[in-house]
DNA sequence: CGTACGGTTGACGAGTGTCAAGGGTAGTGG
DNA sequence: CCACTACCCTTGACACTCGTCAACCGTACG
């Protein structure tokens, strides 16, 4: 899973480590709200961190240069919910860290033996998979159907709602944790075009930013009219 | 999860239930092939089947009309999977039947409660649901990334793989399970402009069709050229 | 034979990508 | 403190793909 802005980068021993558990800010949220003090004693004797700089994005590249990003990593995500990544290394999927963050690593055999161990925690698993599922078919409906407008207005609502989730920033005025190549590689577009976008909300007095990253939500009832459908 | 051709339509007592599946066409396949008989007794103990017409396809619905596909369901897939449907009845989330097909159905309390005596059935559960999101983070390149002749020779690709998979085709020669509409909505593009691209591939000697269904692959090598990269 | 439905084809226009130039801003070095 | 630079973002002009609208064709079915 990963995390922001840890207050430290490796815990060596098991006291340590628990410690480190203890007091992280996602300790409730994810997977780890899930677990008893038990079962989060048990996985943080096999984690290793990771300190990466700069964010995090999952993508998908074409030999032609041509990428999609086909989902973001927030703090108390679970990776090991993408298969492949570790299982097939000829996988043409990579994770790309967009900000700073602290990864939390699980051996994979000794992770399936703490899964073993713990049915719930393979619940838990199986249950965050299925919602990603379920944000990847959302996902799959506006980049079928939805225009130009539509998404960047979807993918403001998405972030707005996923950092508000996660206490990070309030619903109407946060930064965006993506520059503009990101974003048009997230939601299937050209930088220009949702450059262009960008501008025609700002102009609608939608929404109003503050350099090139800060949004401030204005009329979110009209931006939610300009996402479209709702998934 | 689904079959087609089933011999029976509803098993009501333990034994002869058991026989049905037993027999069952895809009692090797899928979640079914994961288990041992003893799994597959208390399983088909609580199944119901269910007899629908014409096919099998996952759609999500916009209020406006638009419609985008996001997944077909073959003989052998599980329903449960998708996340939502059972549980959340506002789920703008729909399931369509395009050809004759035997669903069994599990009452959801009951079949947790198996999953919960039987870890290995979560487990198999949990990987199914791993390769629904690859197929799902596939399905995101394409529709994001992939133009209208990529879309329409990754879909028959796509298509013809699943079908010889399930032993119900040869790899060149298939008929396709969706009329021109379900493919549009499948792969994020409209009727006419399927019917064109096809068409194209038709009139580049790449395939034949023999009526508008029946596809048969004559250049397998230009086919998957234009295809795009390969997911 | 007539009708209905799905598929194909054509003409046209809107929306988006492409290419190119211009503007802001942050960081660097004088 | 101010230039200089580099990078990202924005804007404009144009081309092209794909969607829209409409007509036509083939097949199945009454």
């Amino acid at each position: 899973m990963t995390r922001e802005h840890a207050e430290t980068s490796i815990g060596t021993g098991g006291q340590r480590t628990i410690a480190v558990c203890a007091t992280c800010a996602i300790r409730h949220s994810g997977l780890c709200g899930a677990l008893t003090s038990d079962e989060i004693t048990d996985l943080t004797a096999i984690a290793r961190r990771k300190h990466l700089t700069s964010g995090q994005k999952l993508v998908r590249g074409a030999e032609d240069g041509r990428s999609q990003i086909v989902g973001l990593l927030f703090p108390s995500d679970f990776i090991g919910g993408y298969p492949g990544l570790q299982e097939d290394p000829t996988e043409t999927q990579s994770i790309v860290a967009v900000t700073d963050l602290e990864l939390c690593l699980f051996p994979r055999g000794r992770f399936e033996g703490l899964v073993h161990r713990y049915p719930s925690l393979e619940s838990k698993l199986l249950h965050q998979t299925r919602n990603e599922l379920q944000l990847a078919r959302d996902w799959i409906v506006l980049l079928g159907r939805k225009t130009a407008e539509e998404r960047v207005a979807s993918f403001f609502l998405h972030v707005s709602h996923k950092l508000k989730n996660l206490g990070c920033a309030g619903a109407d005025a946060f930064d965006l944790p993506l520059g503009r190549a990101d974003i048009a590689d997230y939601i299937g577009l050209t930088v220009e075009t949702v450059s262009r976008q960008i501008t025609k909300l700002r102009k609608a007095g939608i929404v109003e930013l503050q350099g090139a990253k800060r949004v401030t939500f204005i009329d979110h009832d009209r931006l939610r009219k300009r996402a479209g459908f709702q998934p």
